[in-house]
RNA sequence: GGGCUUGUAGCUCAGUUGGUUAGAGCGCUACGUUGACAUCGUAGAGGUCCGCAGUUCGAGUCUGCGCAAGCCCACCA
């Protein structure tokens, strides 16, 4: 053996091997329960981060001790196309060239995009391999190949029949620089210090009335004051007309319960088309709704002539000046509010009128609510149960329609006549480039017309559990496999896609499609910051793999968890993990060299000459080694992977290394009686612990294992029994 | 507005159901090794366990209040 152990050398070839050998892929052996993890797609232009990192780490070991467990382990890997991430990154790419999207046409923009994403695909799939990922690439899945789109036709299908799927007009969550709408959850809210202005609008007949805003120019399109019913102040003014500054128009004073008479001056402006709260009064009040500000975020020529074309805070610059040089404006009183950006690129949000498909969730909601209160899904940590619950139990409709190019395009035709068709046959037909005549069923006219819009990536990524191995169609596979046994994910996707899951599980599989549900601990830097590329606060785990080798990465990852708690990040515990590395590498090189004469022993050589010869000290430490192989158990089976390598690590240097090794040493030197007895232990602890170590560090275990002259390899042996002596 | 979490050695964190002198890794000091170990070993210094009040024979561990930091949800005009 070399001196040390060099990962750069070992690693990919190690890993080659492991591949060939078809070990990740599990075999279906019939009565027995398989433990199958499903990876969280990740976003295919996207890198590996940290949180990927130690995530995928976590899955990782949780998958290699099942293995080793004789269990049949699946865990299926893949990408999800992360619809306007994707696009917006070709967009950007086209740019340089001077080229848009609508140069380029659909078809042949969804051709650049299958281009990138093949080769960013590639690239994020082998980062996986480079942190060691066991997953069973056979079974390699994208959320847009082609079994996949079939599922979500399905999926579509099946809640529109259901009456759970709609389109409607309404506010909605709008980015005015992606061009489409976006959930609720897609919206990152920021809290911005601002103005609430206090604008006074002239009643007719004699008198002022003030409202409070935080948008000035929305007041372009004011169809209405409303103040609170119970309001006193206000009792006598409701049924009368203020005068809309600057515009001039004549616009009622509503009376609505919705408003708070605490709130600024307890009367408020309403904006219809510009705000969710305005649009549900008008709606009671039968006001008009008119937009003042397009999807662009430009001023329309409806919110007057001076303004047509103006961004929509230039907007906001003017109409405060014109205010003030109307005299309209009574004060400006500094104010913090929170203000809702894209998740993508951080725009400002702008809510706007939209005609968009919704999913309707609360009965979808109630059966995923009723398996988490029963426990058929536990959350670990357990706090993560009563987010999701709080959640699911005032849940929203969904947003599902995405004005965008890349995602799988929503299997609806217009007719002329009026009539709406969802269609699974065209839908598919359109996929696979051979198209029937296609009829509206009510005129018979062939002039029909696709809707444009795409799917929420996370509509797909919703049927992530059972699509991937082949639902719709029925197979060996997802009866098998389905439901799956362990999911960890990050807690920023728990409403976004782990909720959506259970729903949809339950929903088409009539099972949960998970029994655990691990949420793993958020990676910040030293100062507590969120780690991104972006801020420059992050650090990059390849670099930490160039550096230290992928198993002191992975281990230095778990050195740092507690239960579930956050971790800040700290370069030191991933050196350390190098330093453990080589300690096992150098401990196995010194039992190596004082094992000569010692081979597998066969049962008589150990009842007569090793038995009875153990030391105090062997039994001392193989009795150590037994309850850390219990502990070793104890703290897998709870999740609780810092301690598993606390303990592994505590052991093998400690008592191993520092005493069972010192102890052997003279033994073996001075041809003492008990030598064969010394070297007994020395191989027998050395390999128990190798076998402990190799989920968690895979490579270097795997390589001291080759210079055993074991026949197989660890990745595939048995995980460690209670030893008997 | 609602909810969650954290505050223990210079740094990053453990401390199980409350129980003797509060632990680990890194860093620091001293000594020793350099024939398993780009070292390693041995010993050691270092803590009002955020503050206050309470429950208890006994609290880092339970309760209340406060201070500080962070996160999530929400139609805060």
């Amino acid at each position: 053996m070399d001196k040390s152990y060099k990962p750069e050398e070992n690693e990919k070839r190690i890993y080659d091997k492991w591949e060939k050998g078809k070990y990740f892929t599990p075999k279906l052996e019939s009565g027995k329960k398989p433990f199958t993890v499903v990876i969280p797609p990740p976003n295919v232009t996207g890198s590996l981060h940290m949180g990927h990192a130690l995530n995928n780490t976590i899955q990782d070991v949780m998958v290699r001790w099942n293995r080793m467990n004789g269990i049949p382990s699946e865990w299926l890997p893949g990408t999800d196309h992360a619809g306007i991430a994707t696009q917006s990154v070709v967009e950007k790419k086209l740019a340089k060239e001077g080229k848009t999207r609508f140069d380029l046409g659909r078809a042949n923009f969804e051709k650049e995009v299958w281009k990138w994403k093949d080769e960013y695909e590639a690239r994020i799939l082998g980062q996986l391999k480079t942190l060691g990922c066991s997953c069973d690439w056979t079974r390699t899945r994208f959320t847009m190949d082609e079994g996949y789109t079939k599922a979500i036709l399905k999926a579509f299908t099946h809640y529109y029949d259901k009456g759970y799927i709609y389109r409607d007009y309404r506010i909605t969550n709008w980015c005015p620089r992606c061009g489409t709408s976006l959930s609720d959850l897609e919206v990152e809210h920021e809290e911005h210090e601002s103005f609430l202005w206090y604008i006074k609008y002239e009643i007719e007949g004699g008198g002022e009335l003030t409202v409070a805003t935080t948008r000035p120019e929305t007041m372009l399109g004011d169809t209405a004051v409303a103040v609170n019913p119970k309001d006193k102040r206000y009792k006598d003014l409701v049924g009368k007309n203020v005068i809309l500054p600057i515009q001039g128009r004549k616009i009622p004073i509503i009376a609505d319960s919705i408003v708070d008479m605490e709130f600024g001056t307890g009367a408020v402006k309403v904006t219809p088309a510009h705000d969710p709260n305005d649009f549900e009064i008008a709606k009671r009040h039968n006001l008009d709704k008119i937009i003042v500000i397009d999807l662009e975020g430009k001023m329309t020529p409806e919110a007057g002539e001076e303004f047509t074309g103006l961004d929509r805070f230039e907007a906001r610059d003017v109409v405060i000046e014109m205010l003030k040089e109307g005299k309209w404006l009574s004060q400006a009183k500094p104010y913090v509010h929170s203000v809702g950006h894209c998740y993508r690129c951080n725009t400002v949000m702008e809510p706007s009128l939209t005609l968009q498909w919704y999913v309707s969730m609360k009965e979808l909601a109630k059966p995923a609510i009723l398996a988490v209160e029963k426990g058929k899904v536990d959350f670990h940590p357990k706090k993560w149960k009563k987010v999701y619950l709080d959640w699911m139990k005032n849940i929203n409709d969904w947003c599902i329609s995405r004005q965008i190019w890349w995602g799988h395009q929503i299997p609806v035709w217009y007719c002329e006549c009026g009539e709406i068709i969802v269609s699974e046959k065209w839908a598919l037909e359109d996929v696979e480039d051979k198209k029937s005549e296609r009829k509206c069923p009510k005129c018979k006219s062939s002039k029909l017309k696709r809707d444009e819009d795409v799917l929420d990536t996370w509509f797909s990524s919703a049927l992530w559990p059972f699509a991937t191995f082949g639902w719709p169609q029925t197979s060996k596979d997802l009866s098998y496999f389905y439901p799956t046994t362990f999911l960890a994910t990050a807690r920023d996707i728990l409403y976004l896609w782990v909720a959506r899951m259970i729903m949809s599980g339950i929903e088409f599989m009539g099972e949960v499609p998970f029994k655990d549900v691990y949420i793993n601990p958020t990676v910040f830097n030293h100062e507590g910051r969120r780690m991104s590329k972006s801020l420059g606060t992050g650090v990059d785990p390849l670099e930490l793999i160039e550096k230290y080798g992928t198993d002191a990465t992975r281990f230095g990852l778990l050195w740092q968890i507690g239960q579930g708690q956050d971790i800040k990040f700290s370069e030191d515990a991933i050196l350390n993990g190098k330093r453990f590395a080589n300690k096992v590498w150098n401990a196995t090189r010194f039992t190596l060299m004082n094992l000569e004469g010692y081979k597998d022993v066969s049962r008589e050589t150990y009842e007569k000459e090793i038995k009875p010869n153990l030391t105090k000290n062997d039994k001392e430490i193989l009795k150590k080694l037994n309850l850390t192989i219990a502990n070793t158990n104890k703290h897998l089976e709870k999740y609780d992977f810092q301690h598993a390598v606390e303990e592994i690590y505590d052991f093998f240097w400690h008592d191993f290394c520092d005493t069972c090794i010192e102890d052997t040493k003279v033994r073996i030197r001075e041809n003492d009686e008990t030598k064969l007895a010394a070297q007994y232990t020395l191989d027998t602890v050395l390999k128990n612990s190798l076998k402990l170590l190799h989920p968690i560090m895979p490579f270097v275990t795997e390589a001291i294992w080759k210079n055993l002259n074991e026949k197989e390899p660890l990745i595939i042996s048995d995980w460690p029994q209670k030893i008997e002596f």
